[in-house]
DNA sequence: CTGATTGCAAAAATTTTGCAAGCCT
DNA sequence: AGGCTTGCAAAATTTTTGCAATCAG
């Protein structure tokens, strides 16, 4: 576990526990978006006596200190990534597909921003929403 | 009501009921993002009998059509949006102010990630995160 | 007409809260 | 020791479903 991150927590004055560290854990491996549940049945694979009240509040409290953040994507409630850096995806309306890319065409974008907002910018979220490859030939047809 | 959206409706074979205008309706004049909860109570100034479960319904319809989309932004569940064309937020983190900004920057991006991945780009969603003019001077201090 | 659509109320799923016990520091 | 944290179970919210009645086409 990144103890970079727990010294966040920890000079943040909230303490160390093993269901934080857990949740942690679970957020920094994180292979794919995890919604609460799915972090609460990790967690447990950790830390088995983790609550699911425990896991909703240590989310919240590493949103606030911008540790992780929701997100929405397509349907099915939020799911949590971290939220350092930014996070781009490509998203199929048609089949749902995810494609996540690194490059960061953002920066030029961001510095825009801060000059003309003001803004301190720390991360970022970009989606776009389009058909894939796979997609592009078999149009949505309509009613269900 | 613009008669192209209700055409995309009627096209994709659903009717044209008044529950969906209203929602429609409320949707199209979007002055903020909108949660469930709001879009039925303003649906329902319109055509009063609208029910909880059609606004669930026809969101979810919209969205599937590719004319709304559901959003995170903050805490709060979703909000629904335009999906046409793109949105951009800038979120300060601190105290929660959302500005929009309209500067599409992003054409440029779009194009590469289409030759790059083969995706047909519909629209986007872009949100910057971090701490606002205001906010500038005053970090998180931690623990609540 | 006819089947899609609706509203209602109940059911399910998701989050939040209250609180005594427990743990980090 | 002291108070932040926790887990549990109950409460609050939010979303989904079942179904008969209604409405658009």
């Amino acid at each position: 576990m990144s103890p970079e991150l727990i010294d966040r927590l920890r000079e943040a004055g909230y303490k160390i526990t093993p269901p934080r560290l857990a949740v942690l854990e679970v957020i920094q491996r994180e292979g794919e978006h995890l919604n609460p549940n799915e972090i609460l049945a990790q967690a447990q694979a950790i830390h088995p006596q983790t609550g699911r009240a425990t896991v909703y509040r240590t989310l919240e409290l590493l949103t606030n200190l911008g540790i992780v953040r929701p997100i929405y994507v397509g349907d099915s409630g939020p799911t949590y990534i971290r939220a350092e850096g930014g996070h781009h995806h490509l998203v199929c309306s048609q089949c749902g597909r995810i494609l996540d890319f690194e490059q960061c065409v953002a920066d030029s974008m961001e510095r825009e921003l801060e000059a003309r907002f003001g803004f301190r910018i720390k991360s970022h979220l970009l989606e776009f929403y389009g058909l894939c490859a796979d997609c592009c030939g078999e149009e949505t047809t309509g009613a269900s």
